[in-house]
DNA sequence: GTGAAAGCGCTAACAC
DNA sequence: GTGTTAGCGCTTTCAC
């Protein structure tokens, strides 16, 4: 059917392996390179890359494992990876996990089956992701944006803990006292790790305001907290959760963006106005700028995120020795309208 | 390194062939294809993709292109296509176009050259995008959302011409008379068909009510028209412009959702309230409903136009006889306030 | 029903 | 440098 390199070796009056010699870098004299070159465009012929996978045991294709194809902060990861990748010539494919670990299962099956160069995953769960049957077989991984726990691959974080801590920094600055905050599921390492930098901040602001956590009523910070799913629906029942205590909070903390969108919808049906009540949200939203009030967030690196991530698979894709890393990339507080402060 | 049929059909005392069939579901006795089970699954055997797919001319991945993976409306899509091509165990392939031809051709040569199953395309250009490589080829190919031009395949996509007529028409009913369209570039058929139905409503209207056209200020209706890219800062551009004309229009259809935020950030910024100033959105955005004023939209289809493409590309795969279709999915007006008429 | 053998298209080892 | 040869792992005749 299509045209192979027996064709254009045939056509150019030299041997397949010139003709795989050619189009992989290997050394051939110019005068028959260019005889099968122009043999091969006159053919139309493409190498058939099936075959080579099967020859090389190694492919052309990066996986690209994420848990939420809907989320504009994997998009933009996913952007990041694929323009790293047209650095090597290597395809992305995108695989959706939705956030189920058997799914991302079945998936890193089908990178294993498809004998790919090498996948990229935002996991799914930090405990039961499990990225042993990669390694066993030795093909290269990195871990962006969730480390899976007991997995000794490179790994590209957000500084989580920081941006949060920054964040509810923020908010006691702005004066809000009573600070909620909607974090993810247990389990997830994104979901603990902003919880945690909340919490830090809110200790180190008790430490060194003691006469403020004496009267301002949070003595039991669990109780200002809900875990819930990342997505919309979860935020939005979180939020209507919170408003229902018998001490209200007067502002509230929420660790992605989508979560803050159902947030902001509960806050609206309550007749809650911000920033009389503030909102901050982990993660940033494309039409924050939008929003009346418009939102305060915390700007995540998601297309560098990607970006660092495809190098490093890259590195390893090459075989470059290179001890594990670890690289961590920052975030940016966007200050906005939504936490102008309590009497604003 | 990993196990092969080889060392599966040693374990259980049967040929390679044998094991091939147990998995493709060949007529083997019961008592053998159990003895070739378990030893498959003592030695963690998955066949090698690869390997099949050179052998059988044919993989199980589908590739699905699409121009903007940052779009919700096209993400929402791919989910849907997803979900359908798990009923025969396809696995899917995005690939971001970018709206960008050349782009695009590199991502269909590496359809051809992996040699995928099939192809779903949401096509960069009606004019430049070239389908016929994959038909020369025999490849399955279904197009979605956009009918490129002299393609003979089948087409699975929304109706424009008439969720723009209802929109536009919904604006006049509103009391909106100076209505103005930001529309898509010239060559995408999404954007002319959205043009065209808006334009069909401004007639309909002017004939039933010839009284108003006369002095309705529209009598030019092109220069009441700006093509843009699709995308916030064309719609913002746009918009921008529309508002300097020495005729200001009191109301705007934005003929897709990205262009809309952009349309609305100019109005914001020029000081021009809505709905006073009314604006409707072709396309739904994820947080209309946010909004203040909530905006008016024309939800898109876009789960089932996936999942429609998926399902008429599997039918093509398994090579069921069918004539060419172009399936043509309705959209629904959403209305909320941002069209609540000039004088609220 | 089952096994032996051939071959999908490519590249890597080897001899020249 | 170049050609010859072998083989990646699988499926599919073709005999039996």
């Amino acid at each position: 059917m299509a045209t192979t390199v027996q064709d254009v070796a045939r056509a150019a009056g030299v041997s397949a392996a010139t003709v795989s010699r050619v189009f992989n870098g290997g050394r051939v004299t110019a005068e028959r390179a260019e005889r099968v070159r122009r043999a091969a465009a006159e053919l139309g012929f493409a190498p058939n890359r099936v075959a080579r996978s099967l020859r090389t045991q190694r492919a052309s294709v990066i996986g690209l494992l994420i848990p939420d194809i809907e989320n504009p902060f994997f998009t933009a990861m996913a952007r990041g990876v694929e323009d790293a990748a047209q650095q090597t010539n290597l395809s992305v494919v995108l695989c959706n996990t939705d956030e189920d670990v058997d799914k991302e299962r079945r998936y890193l099956e089908v990178a294993m089956a498809e004998q790919m160069a090498g996948v990229i995953v935002a996991a799914a769960s930090r405990d039961r992701t499990d990225l042993s049957v990669l390694e066993g077989r030795r093909m290269p991984v990195v871990a962006v944006d969730r480390r899976p726990r007991g997995s000794d691959v490179d790994v590209v974080l957000v500084d989580n803990a920081r941006g949060s801590e920054d964040a509810t920094a923020h908010l006691l600055a702005r004066g809000y006292r009573r600070i909620a905050c909607i974090t993810g599921p247990r389990g997830a390492s994104t979901a603990e790790e902003r919880l945690a930098g909340y919490r830090t901040a809110l200790a180190d602001h008790a430490r060194e305001h003691p006469e403020l956590a004496a009267g301002g009523g949070m003595e039991r910070p669990d109780e200002w907290t809900r875990f819930a799913d990342f997505r919309v629906e979860g935020g939005h029942k979180a939020m209507t959760d919170l408003l229902a205590r018998p001490e209200r909070p007067d502002a509230v903390f929420v660790a992605n963006n989508l979560m803050a969108v159902g947030a902001l919808q509960a806050l609206r049906e309550a007749g809650v106005s911000v920033p009389g009540f503030g909102v901050l949200s982990f993660g940033e939203v494309p039409w924050a700028p939008m929003v009346d009030p418009s939102l305060t967030t915390v700007r995540l690196p998601s297309y560098d995120l990607g970006w660092t991530a495809a190098t490093l698979l890259q590195d390893r894709i090459a075989g470059t020795p290179r001890p594990l890393q670890t690289v961590v990339l920052r975030t940016a507080l966007e200050i906005r309208d939504s936490t102008a402060g309590p009497r604003a």
